[in-house]
DNA sequence: CTAACTTCTTGATTTATGTCAAGCCAACAG
DNA sequence: CTGTTGGCTTGACATAAATCAAGAAGTTAG
């Protein structure tokens, strides 16, 4: 089985039987690197699940670019929200990598559930686990220093860090290029 | 039809008769100001549905307090992760005025869909929406000064500013409280 | 190979925000 | 009524982090 299979197995909970009766609704796509998955006021109609590369989420706040997320794999690209209630999105997701998705249509998203019985309650799972990485960043934010939060998510996925480049990263944390250099810099000593 | 069913309906999106169906799931709750409707550390056996009042949501990082969020009425009250997965809340529910819940057992949570057949799309639609609103919260620490945060959540929550202590609005923004004094004086000006 | 970029680092300076401290006022208890 | 407490404001000062600027190092294009 491929590693893509493995990796959205896993992240929905599927079993192997429930995984076969809806392969058929996912497309795999190449993206490459510099172009874009989804661009902003775009109507969201698929959902990207990142099979090998980076997808970088970002959007324009006071003309200013911000990095909200780097999706690697396991993980999904998609504005959530736009695409469940059928808005344009807000984001912008480019590959900072080639990047190999498997790909579902909202309408093959809708009938999933007409295939696999559980399909809600996963996917409500799936959704609850993004809600509570969501949370611990929040709170990272009320309480934590710039050097804390990097460490914290340095931890979390330390291979990115070689994968990004810098200030994106550092956009991502909430602190300027400078500052994320200087604590590397640091902790390197 | 009382306030606090309206509050259900509207967040949840049932239909008046779907609610009819599960309607004895949910036992009335009062909290008295200063009590606990959960405490951390606690396993998760129940969810609550703010009619009147305010609960605070608040944990512990390095021994300092941290507030996270205000449930009125409308939201919910849960360490939600904790609560689908059956682990120990990493948070505190305090009533900082008298409060009257709705409350809901994980049993009765997990029957709901046996009632209500499209229980779990609405639940997940529920949860979709709850997961905008970190969103947004993340990108407000990404991108915006203290003042500019003061002032998004401020139209959107006015009311809460005449109704909560101003250290624990402060903390749920990410700043101090001389710092929140200081932006809302300026306001006035 | 060289030029033109981009990424990263490092130093100097500025600024937003935190911390500490004092005082005011309203609520409340005795 | 009076003392105590908690919530809020205000000023003085400290500091984390941003900004500005220059240069080094690595990458890409011609």
């Amino acid at each position: 089985m491929s590693d893509i299979k493995k990796h959205i197995i896993e992240a929905l909970g599927l079993t192997k039987r429930e995984f076969q009766e809806i392969k058929d609704f996912f497309q795999p796509k190449e993206i490459k690197k510099g172009d874009y998955f989804l661009k902003e006021g775009q109507y969201v109609r698929q959902m990207g699940f990142v099979e090998k590369g980076i997808l970088r989420e970002f959007l324009y706040v006071n003309e200013k670019e911000v990095t909200k997320w780097f999706s690697t794999s396991g993980y999904i690209a998609v504005d959530l929200s736009a695409f469940l209630f059928d808005q344009k999105s807000k984001v912008n997701y480019q590959a900072i990598t080639d990047v190999e998705l498997l790909v579902i249509s909202k309408e093959n998203y809708n009938r999933i559930s007409t295939r696999v019985q559980r399909w809600d309650k996963l996917d409500k799972m799936f959704l609850a686990k993004c809600f509570s990485v969501l949370e611990s960043r929040v709170v990272s934010h009320l309480a934590l220093s710039a050097e804390e939060r990097y460490n914290q998510f340095f931890n979390l996925n330390p291979r990115l860090f070689n994968e990004a480049p810098l200030n994106q990263i550092a956009s991502m944390l909430g602190m300027s290029a400078e500052t994320l250099s200087r604590i590397r810099n640091k902790q390197s000593n």
